[in-house]
DNA sequence: CGTATAATTGACTGTAGTCAAACGACGTGG
DNA sequence: CCACGTCGTTTGACTACAGTCAATTATACG
């Protein structure tokens, strides 16, 4: 995100930046947390979970390396809902205070900040028309392919399997039903097992290209 | 939204800013679209249509007075998706560049653009852990408790209800399952008919604030 | 007042939720 | 190294909510 900085914007940035992990499924906060600090993923993933009326977790977004996560801290708001780790997560901190200083020098700053906010929206909307449309095999297989994506199109395409349990607060169904559709998967070889909780997946059979009607 | 602006930075604004209306069912823009301007909503809904893998249309947002649109055309890239009037709306243009320009000028109207990107994302989540999920009369429940808080507070609530189609597009379902769930509410006496397309509406026996199970 | 469009209702089907039990993987401690 | 316990996964039987298809009635608008 700081590659757009200029030499001399990116004079003070060093010592501001830290640099760590957060261990696999750490809080790195809570809803109603207020947050000070604004982090970019270097690896992993990380989940943004909500409540529903009825108490149950959903998993609302996924954050990949390259996002950004915690900008609603620029506003002074509590943070909207709780983010945590899926795995070991490297992450770059910045101050908030960094950024708002940085906002108004840098233009291109800001447009990249925008264009943050604008892809978190679209995939809001794609999470809405893609993993909670349809029947569950559907929303499971677009799942699937959310995360091959993450591989940078190597082949074959080998996956770390979220639990159920996960999947389910994602896709919005029940353990035993993700269960039923992932045994299925395994045994049509669309999931192979290539170690714990890792597969090799071949979504050859799922046809995501269908003809879109159009008006 | 512009209110924040002072007295030197408005002065270019007025010759800029046109306000009219929209008809009903009126196309804003579609998506793929470059679109040159910025809307605030004065009266009036707007929804927001994405269409899933299968070609169906989803209703993935609502704007209503007060809320911004077309803020992705200040990235330039394409709409993401089509914007229609649910009634007659009543807008305030602003073309796209008049608005860069003066962000580089205004830290305020930066924080109100950030505010209106962060709205747009709560929405979404609210979208997601209330209009998509639990049964169907729970979702056109609270969708009917969203379009009761337009109304101000005003007692009894009167709503314009959508047609069971666009219900439909919002919670995810068919449209006979949205006009049994309707016709069962008419018949309770939760909706109560008072002009076309009108209705009071009294949400007493939904426990919208039943007990959130916190950690 | 008549017609097009939307809403309602019925009968049937299918997908996924619920409840319950068995199985498996993994880590801990003996 | 093995036994055990925990947790996650799988599977079955049953139920219920919502989808599908089709016919009928109501509503809005010219």
């Amino acid at each position: 995100m700081f590659g757009v900085l200029t030499g001399k914007e990116l004079d003070e940035l060093p010592v501001q930046i830290d640099q760590f992990e957060f261990p696999p499924n750490y809080r790195i906060y809570s809803a109603g947390d207020v947050n000070e600090d604004v982090y970019t993923i270097r690896d992993g993933l990380v989940k943004a979970i909500a409540r529903t009326a009825d108490g149950a977790e959903r998993i609302v977004r996924l954050y990949k390396p390259g996002d950004v996560l915690g900008l609603e801290s620029l506003l002074s708001d509590g943070c909207q809902h709780t983010l945590m780790t899926m795995a070991t997560v490297s992450v770059c901190r910045i101050p908030t205070r960094i950024i708002k200083r940085l906002l108004v020098k840098s233009p291109r700053l800001l447009e990249q900040l925008m264009r943050q906010w604008q892809i978190s929206i679209e995939r809001a909307d794609y999470w809405l028309t893609h993993l909670t449309t349809g029947i569950i095999e559907s929303r499971v297989a677009w799942l699937l392919k959310m995360l091959a994506e993450l591989t940078s199109g190597e082949q074959p395409v080998v996956i770390v399997l979220p639990a159920n349990q996960e999947i389910a607060a994602i896709v919005d169904a029940t353990v035993e039903s993700v269960s039923r559709t992932i045994a299925n998967m395994k045994r049509e070889k669309v999931l192979v097992r290539v170690a714990p909780h890792t597969y090799q997946c071949d979504l050859g059979k799922y046809h995501f290209d269908r003809l879109q009607v159009v008006d």
